[in-house]
DNA sequence: CTCTGTGCAAAGGATTTGCACTACG
DNA sequence: CGTAGTGCAAATCCTTTGCACAGAG
């Protein structure tokens, strides 16, 4: 699905948040490897569940502050799916590209991307500095339509 | 900044409106044109401070009603920026396009739209029914940097 | 007239503090 | 060792619900 391998995905952030001065927490490493293994488009209590399967004494603020700090650095990104909780999605080198079907909030996610050229114009037209992007479709699903 | 007159958009929001049998209030009234005067990218609770300058008596539920149902029409969609509450952007036939600054919080809207085609590409890949996109890109603005 | 829409107040969730304790570096 | 990080519980903020009343068609 995501074109590094876990493994890979799990090094990079733990290196993002060294250079960033941030500790190596068991707590943050277990948070991550489980969003990670559940490839993203989950609330912060939905990750919860998945972090106590690991690691039980892991609390639900620890869950939330990180997921707050991995937003901050650019490494993930809190989207709107259907209505209640954040859904968080997983950022792949500051770019995510999904389908969201608004009938029973299917999500599709594909790679791509013809945005590089129109992220240039952009930055320059504007003057500012692009990290990254987000895509979203939305519309009906084969089963919704 | 759009594409079609406020006056336009407020027409269209009501023929839309009229067609799915849905009533034309006074309070909805009201609040389309709040929502059309500050162009979107703004909290229900805020939407309601603007409702208010026009008309004091309508209530926050209806601000949140009235929200809930133009985002079922894909007249506007609740996205988040930053944390907290949900900001609702508004959308001109199916698109939106903007640039959000991770520092400061800015929006800057474009128009564009090199994304037809992919729209198309990805409806025969995944036998969906695109209805319309959001392009983010996220970055630095000027100040920021 | 009828039935959708409204406003209020209270309930329900999600997220955020405050503070003492733990453990990474 | 010192400071960033953690966990708990309480607080806060956002959003939804229940119900009686008002107004559009």
């Amino acid at each position: 699905m995501n074109t590094n391998s876990l493994d890979t995905r799990l090094e990079d952030i733990q290196t993002a948040l060294k250079q960033k001065g941030y500790r190596l927490t068991s707590s943050r490493q277990t948070i991550v490897e489980a969003l990670l293994t559940c490839g993203g488009h989950i609330t912060a209590d939905g990750l919860l569940e998945v972090v106590h399967e690991i690691d039980q004494t892991v609390g639900r603020m620890t869950v939330y502050r990180t997921l707050e700090l991995l937003s901050e650095l650019g490494l993930i990104r809190p989207v709107y799916q259907g209505t209640g909780a954040a859904h968080y999605i997983l950022l792949d080198r500051g770019h995510h590209h999904h389908l969201i079907c608004s009938g029973c909030d299917a999500v599709i996610e594909f790679e791509e991307c013809g945005l590089q050229e129109m992220g240039q114009l952009l930055a320059e037209r504007f003057n500012f500095m692009v990290e990254g992007h987000l895509v979203e479709f939305y519309g009906r699903c084969q089963n919704c339509q």
